[in-house]
DNA sequence: GTAACTGCAAAATATTTGCATCCTT
DNA sequence: AAGGATGCAAATATTTTGCAGTTAC
């Protein structure tokens, strides 16, 4: 009844220690299919029919809880998901790219190949994680 | 029946077109007390006995559109605003400094003197605005 | 078989809107 | 006096929780 999946999905619930359900499948097709960030809306938008809400608020938690994907916090106030790349351990998220939001296609994605900038801190301030989030016109909407 | 109130309370209104009331006073005044970031639930427990939730939603989003203050997203989902400096026009936020989060104590300021890194974004992007949240410990908190 | 996941209902929160009244300019 | 700000009530929207039934391992 749906269509062809993606191959990785199967390893990548698998390798983050997530038992494989169908919405748990379907949820993280949409981030292969995608390769953007996802609010939970998006994502019921997508699948709400399928899917009660509860269980996308659960599923995208429990990916953050196991390291499948990180969160983009925005000026819009609304959270968006991303996968994480293979250095983000459970629970412990390396974000060491940018974040791109586009004003024109409202997409949001991760800019895996920019590291985001050192910055000196003053004295007596120890960084634990840094997050940058540029907005701007991406490559596709110019 | 109110403390002093901080000399600038007034001339700032003014300055950004905000007609002067007590609950803006108040309000704009606690952002001076604290230079911290404030979130709508802060304010609330503040001054919510005296101003209504809703007064204090709408003026938070006046002293946004005024550019009085700007708005800070971060991980946990719960926006903060916090004073603009003086290059902030009116909807027209110039946020060159970057922010900074503490763990321990949970407050959130801005890092005026700590000017935000530019990057280099692969061909085809344009950059409009950079955010950039530091979340460690800080220096009160060492 | 057991632990984990899901849907449904409902509670708890958070945010927005309309309108009558009051205050600032 | 006129326009804008506020409080209250209520409509929406968002997120969380409990529990019983179902599914993954």
């Amino acid at each position: 009844m749906s269509a062809k999946q993606h191959p990785e999905v199967l390893s990548l619930l698998k390798a983050h220690a997530l038992s494989v359900t169908d919405g748990r499948k379907e949820i993280l097709g949409l981030f292969l299919a995608r390769k953007g960030a996802l609010a939970h809306a998006d994502i019921e938008k997508k699948v709400g029919d399928r899917f009660d809400r509860v269980t996308i608020y659960r599923t995208l938690q429990a990916f953050v809880d196991k390291g499948l994907v990180h969160s983009i916090p925005t000026k819009d106030n609304a959270m968006r998901y991303a996968l994480c790349k293979d250095d983000c351990a459970s629970g412990h998220h390396h974000d060491h790219h940018i974040h791109f939001v586009c004003k024109q296609c409202d997409n949001t994605f991760c800019l895996d190949e920019v590291v985001t900038p050192s910055v000196k801190l003053p004295r007596g301030y120890t960084i634990n994680q840094v997050e940058m989030v540029v907005s701007g016109v991406c490559r596709s909407c110019q």
